[in-house]
DNA sequence: GGCAAATAATAAGCTGGCTAAGAATATTGT
DNA sequence: ACAATATTCTTAGCCAGCTTATTATTTGCC
């Protein structure tokens, strides 16, 4: 019961902190989530789908989906890349680009709001704690 | 950055352990989410839908579809109940009753998964910080 | 060379979660 | 008593995320 509610508590700490990004990022015409991608390619322009689920931790089609509505608005298009007629590399369109300094404003803002208030020391605990909880759920896995 | 390391792990952590929640799960015909309607119902039958989506924290159009799903699976039913027509209680079936100890022992195993290996310490300072840091991001909102 | 096996992306269809809009019913105010 | 408002639930449609199955292409092996 010490551990339900400290699932509970995650749940619930993961679904707010999606909202309120959700919310952010929604002023920039965009959906939680979809950030990531961008974040990937701001990072590394021109990746594959493959090597940005890899990245990403999700799955190929999950980027199918995200990559095309993101081409429909128009931040990133979609281009078969030298060599490998099956890998359809993603870039940034200029709009992909531009939108960057927001994105990346309005995702710092929610994440200095969620640890404000946080000691150093209590951050650190904080991270080894989280560490320590997903190798324990991932090495499962 | 110190800030989206945070944000990276908590997404992932919060995955992981909704992933692993989801096989224990699926071993019993559920999937991740719906347990938490089958728990509040355990608690307390009979609750209207409203009342369930207050408990949970979700908004009542979830509520309906997984009642419904949960119904079509046969482990709850909706009646009206006394009073107000609108509302549309939902009660366990005996399915749903004697489900409960495996999927409170699936979600108990997940839960000292997760948590292993963690002091009484840590996981007190663990909790407090996770209170703390969706205080943060719920008061806002 | 040619054929089998691996890989890249997509399609179909499911889930939880959301918002917005609608249909019933209750409640409240006058 | 009746009109206006509020509440309860459902429907429609969107998103991220998943698995399974297809289609193209590439690679590897004989």
């Amino acid at each position: 019961m010490m551990e339900d509610d400290l699932s509970f508590l995650l749940a619930n700490l993961c679904k707010a902190y999606r909202n309120q990004l959700d919310i952010a990022l929604s002023q920039h015409g965009l959906y939680v989530g979809q950030e990531m991608i961008l974040r990937a390619l701001w990072a590394e322009d021109g990746q594959s789908q493959a090597r940005l689920a890899a990245r990403l931790r999700i799955e190929p089609p999950t980027v199918s989906k995200m990559v095309r509505r993101l081409a429909r608005i128009g931040l990133v298009t979609q281009r078969t890349a030298t060599g490998d007629a099956r890998a359809r590399h993603v870039w940034l369109t200029e709009r992909g680009r531009a939108i960057r300094p927001a994105v990346e404003a309005a995702c710092q803002a929610v994440a200095r709001q969620a640890f404000a208030g946080l000691t150093a020391a209590e951050t650190a605990a904080l991270v080894a704690a989280m560490q320590r909880v997903y190798r324990n759920l991932a090495d499962q896995a």
